[in-house]
DNA sequence: CTATATTGTCCGCGAACGACGACAATCGGA
DNA sequence: TCCGATTGTCGTCGTTCGCGGACAATATAG
């Protein structure tokens, strides 16, 4: 399932609930959140928090995949390096010569 | 890229602002949040917004996917039926006889 | 080395969060 | 049909958010 709005992550949340046999207040107790919140986030409210969400997810035994982005569809192969300069960059900066 | 705690979904954040050559400024406009809140989030932020986190995930070309739980374990074929019974009833709530 | 750009951090402010407790509305089964 | 369980909603409270503006600390370029 993707991910586009709160409501998507709502419903994921809600079906996974009940796929697994538990009521709002259970949930509430395993991911440590007020029954409430179970209830508004299961409805898409748009401001709530990252941290417990990504809780919920893991007491629902759900994991969370990003998909990068279409824009760089490179090929497996590509005879330049598929390294990312950035990336490099990066880990070089803390290195003591 | 798997999202389990606050601080990889930042990471994932800044590794493809800066793939897509954006500064902390550009994205925090593109995203329509305070230049502030980049910085936040790219550290873990784990009380942020979850709105504006998917916000920021569609500005940057980013797709979050979830995926079922390891608990679930089906093999795409089973004899039993692959329906999940809450669904269908929930469908079925609503309709008119 | 000097100048510019980028990033990290501080303060105060208004607004909204999430917890808690209680109640109404459904849903479900005996 | 009636009763218990589940879900949605209200109001209050302390806490934190995210914004804005400015400054310090690097990083990057010339």
């Amino acid at each position: 399932m993707h991910i586009r709005t709160p409501l998507d992550l709502g419903l994921v949340i809600r079906q996974q609930r009940r796929h697994l046999g538990l009521n709002q207040t259970d949930l509430a107790n395993r991911v440590g959140v007020g029954r409430q919140w179970i209830v508004a986030i299961e409805h898409g409210k748009a401001r709530a928090e990252l941290g417990l969400v990504l809780r919920t997810f893991a007491a629902l035994d759900l994991t969370l995949a990003v998909d990068g982005g279409g824009d760089a569809p490179m090929r497996k192969d590509s005879s330049v390096a598929p390294i990312d300069i950035d990336a490099v960059v990066d880990a070089a900066k803390g290195r003591r010569p």
